[in-house]
RNA sequence: GCCCCAGUAGCUCAGAGGAUAGAGCAGAGGUUUCCUAAACCUUGUGCCGGGGGUUCGACUCCCUCCUGGGGCACCA
């Protein structure tokens, strides 16, 4: 079924149509798209349109004239019991009770896919996120790359996309190659041998660990070995231990890839020499300087790029065109999602260039772009510096402040917002914070409804549930799916965090004002009418934690 | 210098052409013989960074300036 702004908004196009056709509005052009939005006051009903204003210039009548005109020549909103025009010009909708009433039977049918809806029509995309250099642990820093880019998934999953999560492994190019020398050198260093860590390298001491655990599990295997062997094969067991760990951290948010895919494999099944072919053939690369470069300005870019250095080899931008052409053309995707820090934001529009050289629509790579969370300590900002090793680990975050939190916490902020992050605050804020008054809520409805153990409500009677308290929580329930909708299209999750809370604070106040089981002997269809209410909101909430990829807890 | 993001209540932030600009937190006051008081109810708060413009209508679009953050590598 439509979403109701799009059932509404249709009906006015043809109430338009239908009024001219009667004569009781001019001819004009109606335009493609008519505003639904909900009106600032809950008094003005579910959902207003503004669109009368706009055609007061085109049909040469006072807008609220036109508006009387729509209102007349509507049809098909059964789901609308009053339809108004209020000065200058607005329509208010106003959902009927009893279609408010049945939304309940609805969502306790639709049950664990409550909130889904079809927009996507299964198109198949790929969201591919946090993606870190697998150089040591994930840093906190990636938190809210990895809260977006599952968030977003949800979402677009929940809205009928055919969705992949995709994790890059920059598993080539120089940084691993420093990884491998820097582990060599403290694997060396735990066995007594004195070898420098390079000065690229990685200083942390998560290295020292790491290098320590290979040489108590392989003793001196690798120093007996020649060293242009030793490394890759000490690198292999450094890099297997580091996506372990990020795996790890990850799942501890509740987050799980579909894929890891290997930057290395672009050079061994071909797809880096098919790249290369491709864009020569198309005149985009040109040999100067000893490097091998893109001509990104033939295409409109600003400067060129290198893709081959002049050592001969390929830089990251040669991995990022293969990886793309493999996303696109070898494993279709229709529409790829890449979820990439601010600091990337440079390399955004040579990302749209190397489409175009490829042959393909740009418009298909959409790359999210977060701003960097600053961390703070109780005020203070904490400088991070991955070189000296002074970094604060996701993992560490995770357990100072808990999964629920760092997630609720970094998803409340649209992607654009720069943000800072307060490890002191949001410890101490748990107790006060918004996800603990939303996952009450759950608990409290799931409480009820160990309560109303034994009595069968299945059949009870919705038609019961008039009070406005009653009301005024189904119309938040019924409001998901728009949720859902908005956010997918947007590409913007943080909507749910506030849709969450509304919907909570809707629920204490109906608890407040509606007593669920009453024991006395009047009051049982009401009791099991009001059973059924509850159920479909804890379903309702549930879905909404469970796309924030939070727990929903039973009980607190 | 050029490019991107942001500037809204004491604080953290929603709102992105429409009605009287919202929420949470913080502050003040109140609510429990009864399903979870981590709750509820009442209450104050705004030159929407400044200045121009477009529009019937601008916090929202355009120009400009100011402030903060991030980019502008043969690093990723």
């Amino acid at each position: 079924m439509e979403l109701l702004d799009v059932q509404i908004e249709k009906a006015i196009g043809k109430s338009l149509r239908r009024a001219q056709r009667h004569g009781d509005l001019p001819a004009f052009d109606i335009p493609d798209q008519i505003v639904v939005e909900r009106p600032k006051q809950e008094s003005m009903g579910e959902y207003a349109t503004p669109v009368c204003m706009q055609l007061a210039r085109l049909a040469r009548m006072a807008p609220i004239k036109i508006a009387e005109q729509v209102v007349k020549n509507i049809r098909d909103l059964d789901f609308c019991d009053s339809i108004e025009v209020a000065p200058p010009g607005f329509i208010n909708f106003r959902l009927a009770p009893s279609w408010l009433t049945q939304q309940v039977a609805l969502i306790q049918q639709a049950a664990d896919t409550y909130g889904c809806v079809d927009t996507g029509k299964g198109v198949k995309v790929q969201v591919e996120f946090v993606s870190a250099n697998p150089t040591g642990p994930l840093h906190v820093g990636s938190a809210r790359n990895a809260v977006l880019g599952d968030a977003i998934a949800s979402v677009l999953s929940a809205a009928g996309y055919d969705v992949q999560r995709e994790y890059y492994v920059n598993d080539a190019g120089s940084r691993m190659l420093a990884f491998y020398a820097t582990l060599m050198a403290r694997y060396a260093q735990a066995l007594g041998v004195d070898e420098k860590v390079p000065e690229d390298g990685y200083h942390g001491i998560a290295m020292v660990e790491l290098g320590k655990t290979i040489a108590d599990e392989y003793g001196h295997k690798f120093l007996d070995m020649p060293r242009e062997e030793a490394l890759p094969a000490i690198g292999k067991i450094g890099l297997r231990s580091v996506l372990e760990g990020a795996a790890d951290d990850l799942s501890l948010m509740g987050i799980k890839y579909d894929n890891w895919f290997s930057e290395q494999s672009l050079y061994t099944n071909g797809q880096y020499e098919r790249i290369m072919t491709i864009l020569r053939e198309g005149g985009y690369v040109d040999l100067h300087d000893g490097a091998v470069w893109f001509m990104a300005t033939k295409l409109g870019g600003s400067k060129d790029e290198v893709i081959v250095r002049s050592d001969g080899t390929p830089g990251y931008f040669a991995s990022d065109i293969a990886y793309h052409y493999d996303k696109f053309v070898t494993r279709g995707f229709d529409r790829v999602i890449d979820i990439w820090g601010a600091d990337h934001q440079g390399h955004v529009p040579r990302m749209h260039i190397m489409m175009k050289a490829l042959g393909l629509d740009p418009e298909r790579l959409v790359i999210t772009l977060y701003q960097l969370v600053t961390l703070k300590r109780g005020g203070e900002i904490v400088r991070l510096s991955k070189r000296t090793g002074d970094i604060i680990t996701l993992r560490e975050v995770l357990e100072e402040v808990g999964p629920d939190a760092v997630r609720f916490f970094l998803l409340a902020r649209s992607a654009d917002s720069q943000m800072d992050f307060d490890l002191d605050l949001a410890k101490e804020q748990s107790d006060e914070n918004p996800v603990y008054y939303i996952q009450y809520a759950h608990a409290r409805i799931c409480s009820i409804l160990r309560n109303a153990e034994g009595i069968d409500y299945a059949d009870g009677d919705l038609s019961l549930l008039t009070s406005e308290a009653e009301l005024a929580l189904i119309r938040s329930m019924a409001r998901l799916p728009q949720v859902v909708r908005d956010a997918a299209v947007n590409l913007a999750p943080h909507g749910l965090t506030y849709y969450a809370q509304e919907l909570a604070s809707q629920f204490h106040s109906f608890y407040r004002d509606c007593r669920v089981i009453s024991s006395l002997p009047e009051d049982e269809a009401i009791t099991r009418a009001r059973l059924r209410l509850v159920e479909a909101c804890r379903i309702t909430l549930a879905r909404t934690l469970i796309l924030m990829g939070m727990t929903t807890p039973e009980i607190m």
